[in-house]
DNA sequence: TATAATAGACAACATGGTTGTCGATATAGT
DNA sequence: ACTATATCGACAACCATGTTGTCTATTATA
């Protein structure tokens, strides 16, 4: 009987295979006209969804800061990301909505991560591939993905 | 036939699950006297290993420059992690060597991940504990953990 | 109608990375 | 042996990106 491989290995690798396919993601996404696009844009376009947010919805759905948000969306708005608009319902709000190029930045991410998929499927076949999707299922739960990363991590 | 699940949830998941036991390793210590140590403390704590190691080694390690690396060292130093002696042998060098609290640190830090791994094993079961990780090594391989992440991440 | 809650803007600040520069020391080439 | 090159650690300046706090306008509620 061998023994069982040590539990350090488990975040290393996990987080190894995150940033394989985060990176894969942005190497392909820049050969298809979106070059300046960052990790952290992504999870904020997908904040946004097809129905625009505020700059302060935004920061919850990322577990940020409204602040912070808006600082995200300042460089989206800059990229030609998004746009904000007046909301005519309560004049506090300004509605963040994607532009075309925003949306096709979100399709192309969406085909890219399926092709990504692919070929990891291609690597484990394909009922491997199901049973290590759903084994990653049973260990977490579908909470959306928090961005406060840097202080996560940080010294303080 | 199911169809297959959309390739943007396993990043998604991956990174779940790491944060997942990077939390659970630091409820933990803290609960067994290091509450002050941060996730990129125990990162650089593994890269100065058992013989020591000099500030732009552990630098190289992480994927840092020397000066961040310094800053996480001095901030180690601090909380008794780590200490600074010359070097005998070449003057230029101050070797970080850990202490016995350093120490302490690490070996609690091994056995909370083995215990944390322990529960995975009692969720997902022996042979598909072993299954997935298998899975992991062969679309991971084993580099070092980058610590770059903000800039990773980050806007730019 | 008074009070509380929320949006967004602005400022100040903290953290943690970066590059650039420097003097001291080792190392390699001639 | 001497010189050129490389490396170490320190220091400073800068930058990115988060934070909290404050302010006004607006909306919702008691």
């Amino acid at each position: 009987m061998s023994s069982d491989p040590p539990g350090y290995e488990l975040p290393l690798r996990l987080f190894a295979a995150f940033r394989l396919l985060i990176d894969g993601l942005h190497d392909e996404l820049a050969r298809q006209g979106h070059p300046d696009v960052r990790p952290v844009h992504g999870f904020a376009l997908q904040a946004v969804g097809p129905d625009g947010a505020t700059a302060a919805e935004i920061g919850r759905r990322l577990g940020v800061s409204k602040q912070a948000a808006g600082k995200t969306i300042d460089s989206l708005e800059r990229l030609g990301y998004v746009t904000r608009e007046p909301d005519v319902q309560d004049s506090r709000r300004k509605v963040v909505r994607l532009t075309d190029r925003g949306r096709d930045c979100l399709a192309r991410s969406a085909a890219i991560f399926d092709r990504l998929r692919d070929e990891w499927e291609a690597v484990l076949g394909r009922d491997r591939l199901r049973s290590f999707e759903d084994d990653l299922s049973r260990l977490t739960d579908a909470r959306p993905l928090r961005v406060d990363v840097p202080g996560w991590l940080g010294h303080t």
